[in-house]
DNA sequence: TCCCAGGATCAAG
DNA sequence: CTTGATCATGGG
């Protein structure tokens, strides 16, 4: 386990935790109790302990085994990144590569399926600052708020009903969202009205879960991978953005250019069920090196 | 001032 | 199945 890596590779399911030195911050509620906990990996890459500290106002004891399984839910504790590592381990697999510098880099998978979606729709040519600063301001807007004996006052991710009820414009006046607070705003009255069950997609195979996604309003190709890889635990899900579309159009496809489903479906093909982490890796990678970022144009 | 950001959508070729 | 313009918003 890399925990530094892992929280800040940027992924697209919840907004970024809260980090000092090497200490990462979350809250989470877990089976109805607010829970706020902080991370410390001790030890290296491969002998690793995680230290944990944890508050929350009530049932210590549950609250604790409560959190000791959304931990290994949210940084993938179980996914077996050896056999990864050990499959595409060949000389010319590209992938390869990467693999000495990112050991340990681990997909964090959300925990709530409405969040995750909103997430993604908001991750819409947006910079990654940019889009975890807006779902701060609709946290603090929308959400409950909680309070612990520490710190200032948290607020909690809203719920459905909180957002499907706002016009688009008033949506956007508080959180500078821009234009996809229309369909924010769309997404969350079909979650409220039962007409869009996130639950059950998780239910289905990835190509059916991808074309009813695909319906819905402000949700493409790179926000349905997104959904479903770190939200619904697709791990075939390859979500192909600008830096996945350069750099493998630079690694695979000796620079010929090729459309974004096709570099979707390569990734699918290639890597199979670890698509997704083959994704992350090459995502990460890409943006370390900056490999293919278009140099400022001086005139 | 311009280009860019973990794109989606629509029209037109 | 492709490409191009447009869509808000703020950083660099």
């Amino acid at each position: 386990m890399n925990l530094r890596e892992t929280v800040l590779s940027a992924q697209t399911s919840e907004p970024e935790w809260g980090r000092e030195n090497s200490t990462f911050t979350d809250i989470e509620t877990l089976d109805g109790v607010p829970v706020k906990y902080s991370l410390n990996q001790q030890g290296g890459t491969d002998d690793f302990t995680i230290a944990v500290k944890a508050v929350a106002s009530e049932q210590p004891e549950r609250v604790a085994e409560l959190l000791k399984q959304h931990l290994n839910h949210v940084l993938s504790l179980t996914d077996d990144l050896e056999s990864f590592y050990l499959k595409f381990s060949d000389k010319n697999e590209p992938l390869a590569s990467t693999f000495s510098k990112l050991r340990g880099l681990r997909l964090m998978r959300g925990t709530n399926l409405y969040e995750s979606l909103i997430c993604s729709i908001l991750s819409q040519n947006n910079s990654a600052l940019l889009w975890n600063r807006t779902a701060r301001l609709l946290m603090k807007y929308y959400g409950s708020c909680v309070n612990f004996p520490e710190g200032p006052t948290q607020f909690l991710f809203p719920k459905p009903e909180a957002i499907a009820r706002l016009s688009p414009r008033e949506l956007r006046s508080n959180t500078s969202m821009g234009y996809r607070a229309k369909p924010v705003v769309q997404v969350s009255r079909l979650v409220v009205k039962n007409e869009l069950k996130l639950e059950d997609l998780s239910k289905l195979r990835y190509d059916k879960a991808m074309e009813l996604l695909l319906e819905l309003p402000g949700v493409g190709p790179k926000v349905a991978d997104c959904f479903l890889l770190y939200g619904a635990g697709f791990l075939e899900a390859a979500p192909v953005d600008v830096w996945i579309h350069r750099i493998v159009t630079h690694l695979y496809f000796k620079g010929r250019k090729a459309s974004r489903l096709k570099t979707a479906m390569f990734l699918r093909k290639r890597f199979g069920e670890w698509a997704g982490y083959a994704q992350l890796y090459l995502f990460d990678f890409a943006r370390r090196e900056a490999i293919g970022k278009p140099s400022k144009k001086r005139k």
